[in-house]
DNA sequence: ATACTTATTGATAATGATTTTCATTACCGA
DNA sequence: TCGGTAATGAAAATCATTATCAATAAGTAT
């Protein structure tokens, strides 16, 4: 999943490949945290000087738009950005860093079921994330 | 859990007891679904006309500190809130009325344990919220 | 390569949500 | 009942996001 793809996929959805747009990809594509608007602006700066802001609003959009991120909600904010997940998974987030891991492996079968026939509700879809330290973290 | 009980937190804890704030904590307290501070707002007004806007953030706030309501992280937004749940309680919504129903019950140790092991991550939290459609919202 | 069409851009303005300021009001303990 | 002061609402300020628009440049056709 490399900045090469991503712009491939901008492309093949009929949107062009700009300097710009370079320099968002790249700069998402890449970081291990999620990144706020304004943390993508201040970083993507360092490689296309002119960006604007708007573009990076924009950028986001058609990105998260083709799946190839997503939002993250935490305590203290829901505005960040990570490049997506492949498949079911679910995020593991450092509360010290920020650093994200994904997972899978999450089995809520049993508990969905019995929810569902708890509540009367039909269960379609959850949300799970787990908050901790990460190994670096926890040594320093 | 009445409004009585929270005006009494609100009070042991050194905030007046205002007739803004019981409007707003009765709008609160009684509501099965997460409310915008202007949905609060519009709802409370009819209970005491003069209310400002600004004194819905300010209650609202101050409910929160006191663990009284807890905000709900949607899809289409993050700003509405709730009466919390007592204990270790997670959230089911309707995707069509936004209804909430608590739950409790998850068990993730086996699974938390799991990425643990796996990631090198210390394991602190976790946020787990279902998603579907409610009987009412189901037969209608 | 060159010209041309039009998506994209960044600056600017507009909007919307939340917070701050401040003079006035009213809660509540003495 | 009174007085100190927390709380209030109006207005202004701030912050995040979105809309507008003229200039630019990506990509296609020539
Ligand atoms: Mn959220
Ligand atoms: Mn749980
Ligand atoms: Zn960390
Ligand atoms: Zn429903």
């Amino acid at each position: 999943m490399s900045a090469e793809f991503w712009l491939t996929q901008l492309h093949e959805n009929g949107y062009r490949i700009t300097g710009a747009r370079r320099a968002v990809v790249e700069t998402v594509e890449k970081s291990t945290r999620a990144l706020t608007p304004v943390e993508v602006y201040d970083m993507s700066r360092k490689r296309y000087r002119a960006l604007g802001l708007v573009t990076v609003y924009r950028t986001l959009e058609k990105l998260e738009e083709l799946h190839l991120i997503q939002r993250v909600h935490q305590p203290m904010g829901c505005q960040a950005f990570i490049s997506a997940g492949q498949g079911h998974q679910h995020l593991l987030l450092c509360k010290n860093c920020g650093q994200v891991v994904f997972f899978e492996g999450d089995d809520l079968e049993s508990l969905t079921k019995s929810i569902a026939k708890k509540t009367g509700y039909q269960i379609q879809d959850h949300w799970l994330q787990l908050f901790g330290m990460c190994a670096n973290c926890r040594t320093n």
